[in-house]
DNA sequence: TGTACATCAGTGAACGCGCGTTCACTGATGTAC
DNA sequence: TGTACATCAGTGAACGCGCGTTCACTGATGTAC
């Protein structure tokens, strides 16, 4: 993962990869069935997983500020967790989240867009396009991501929690 | 660039895109030094276009809250005039921002957090950490159109464009 | 304990392929006299 | 008007390279008797 971040999915060969694990090229189709099969495991191993623990933080009992707030700060310790996993994710989703089956379990965009959706039907949160503002929730998270991937922005996500999780909050006003 | 959205950069040869502009592959180079040189000369043209028309939106007189809807609508309409160049600066940007001059000039994130740190200095907005908000208000765009492009949010720019300067409004306020 | 065999992660060498790129050449167009 | 030449965007054929992948083989480890 951490070649990919740094250099770009296709700028990786497979003997870099198995260089990087210490061993030659042929021995990593004992593991994989091919480079495609590789990236798309990597992929989707760390995308389910994200899914699997949004999902835990969505059914954070109580009204949805309180969800809401689980879920952002389970992002802000992802990020801080794994750098790299959520790096990887980031610079590689234009790649695979085309393949990704739409089977909503364990996709952290369907559960925030479910989320939404249901704090609307509640009244708990004003009526908006759910899809928008779920798009935007997860813009604040991708984008600061982004900008700390670059250098443009210093802090980290443990430092900026408050401040995230206050705009969040003003995003669902 | 439609040839680049559709497969991602890297799946598509000098011969694809010499097919697509009705010539073949080593004309190209009376064109283009490289591949590459192709490649980073379309992101930066479009990425500098950007910047140049968001200060012009930016530089729009009066207080804060008319810039930042004059930027956001900036955008919203550079999507619907020209989505093929909008998702391609989308998906390749992760491979090119990071050769990307840092001369304030031109770069629409560096004229977006100028104009937010220059509204907290003058304390039209509150004061918060100026770059994250950026990072907020370029996410909301950024996610909206990443929703789009992979059918998750089904209404374009133009419909939506009242709901996001407001989303906008409440990320600032 | 010692011997024979099975297992299996890992490897060296090689494959065919499609890539980016080069280059001598073409042939249409413009220009000089 | 006709002829000779210059220009130059575009091309066909070919190049070397590094890629993903295959496969017969190795050699350490575990197991049966």
């Amino acid at each position: 993962m951490q070649l990919f971040v740094a250099h770009g999915v296709d700028a990786v060969s497979m003997r870099d990869i198995a260089d990087a694990a210490g061993m030659k090229a042929p021995s990593l189709y004992a593991h994989f069935k091919s480079r495609e099969a590789l990236v798309s495991e990597m992929f989707l191993t760390g995308y389910t997983e994200y899914g699997r623990r949004l999902a835990e933080a969505a059914a954070t009992p109580g009204p949805f500020h309180d969800k809401l707030e689980a879920m952002i700060r389970l992002i802000c310790w992802l990020h801080t967790d794994d750098p790299v996993l959520f790096n990887f994710l980031l610079v590689t989703q234009h790649g695979n989240l085309r393949d990704i089956p739409p089977e909503a379990g364990a996709n952290p965009v369907e559960i925030l867009c479910a989320a939404v959706a249901e704090a609307m039907q509640r009244g708990e949160i004003p009526q908006r396009d759910p899809a928008l503002v779920a798009a935007a929730l997860m813009g604040v998270m991708i984008q600061a991501a982004t900008f700390m991937l670059y250098g443009r922005l210093t802090k980290g996500f443990i430092e900026l929690q408050g401040e995230i999780v206050g705009i969040a909050q003003r995003i669902v006003s």
